[in-house]
DNA sequence: AGGATCATGTAACCGGTTACATGATTAC
DNA sequence: GTAATCATGTAACCGGTTACATGATCCT
């Protein structure tokens, strides 16, 4: 229920084609919404069909034509009623297979679960940088195309991203002391 | 795809009706997968056709039926296939409405964005609490069912989920000192 | 010449959510 | 008495995933 929202939010900033629109998502959103192609292209057809996007074929010499979307009044007006009624419950429903299976490590060889743990640990880090190199783009981008309020927010949650990843190192780091101290 | 592997795992333990595995989901695996009664109903009865679960009606005096599903050996031969693979991506899908809805904040005043972010705040201030009473209460379930062995890798994942709460918290804190200062 | 990326989709499936339905038992 | 909890499900829908399909353009 919220791509649609998603989609509509990242067309405010700018009118864009579907594989724009999933470019962007992996730059930006990823790090709290994620969405297949598939997904997207089948979303802006039910948001066009609803009038909530508008589409125009831009035709190019020499490439070939690009499907642009654009946000429709009645489009901004869905989003800025979507974006001042926050539900109840904030909390993201939790669906980590890899925690589960740790949970359920009882029944695995101490060494096998720290080898997970600590591809865990390296593919944490891994991101870690992704976000790094997301953040100083994200600042020279705002200050190119003066987005400079929005700039504010977007920091703010790939702040809260590198807050949470480097809590899920420390948790490795510990986690592979304690099945290393309990052996002997 | 894990829901079906949670669901055996924690019949490996004891086996359970259906409504005990959803109330043993919520307080144990809340925190790593969510599940609707309604899917593990759905769940179980795949499972049962594919004989990796077997149920057996339990006649009580005084109280009527209970289906009692339990583990078969080649729900067992599953479920240790499923756990000793381990995906080559670790990293958990992320589908967060409350951060998606802060990344978008630019169109919303400061002082209801702040007003959120407290109740946020606030909510991982509860959810803090009950990972507490989870905690004291997997130690003593432990040691009632010496269940020592997997009591270690529960703790583990509680703290995982304790440690990532904390870091909520502080993004919290400090986003809502930003927000501040952002206005003199 | 060949591989990466740009670009736009469709179809089928599967897993998760919402709503509905029913009724017994227990604790206050 | 009545509200909460125990207990078991069904049906429809919706959103997300996987696999398929096609072809141009850009870079080396």
């Amino acid at each position: 229920m919220s791509l649609r929202f998603g989609i509509l939010g990242l067309l405010k900033y700018k009118s864009m084609t579907g594989y724009d629109l999933q470019k962007t998502f992996n730059s930006s959103l990823q790090f709290m919404w994620n969405a297949k192609t598939s997904q997207i292209y089948r979303e802006l057809k039910t948001l066009e069909s609803q009038q909530l996007v508008s589409s125009s074929v831009i035709e190019q010499e020499s490439k070939f034509d690009r499907k642009v979307y654009t946000i429709t009044t009645k489009g901004n007006e869905a989003f800025l009623r979507w974006l001042q009624k926050f539900p109840q419950d904030l909390n993201a429903p939790i669906r980590d297979e890899f925690i589960m299976r740790i949970f359920f490590s009882e029944f695995m060889d101490d060494d096998e679960v720290s080898f997970e743990i600590r591809r865990y640990q390296k593919q944490q880090e891994d991101l870690l940088q992704i976000l790094n190199l997301i953040q100083n783009k994200a600042e020279l981008d705002a200050k190119e195309n003066s987005y400079e309020r929005s700039l504010f927010y977007w920091l703010l949650t790939i702040k809260r991203a590198m807050k949470s990843i480097e809590a899920e190192k420390e948790w490795a780091e510990e986690s592979l002391a304690l099945i290393e101290s309990r052996k002997g």
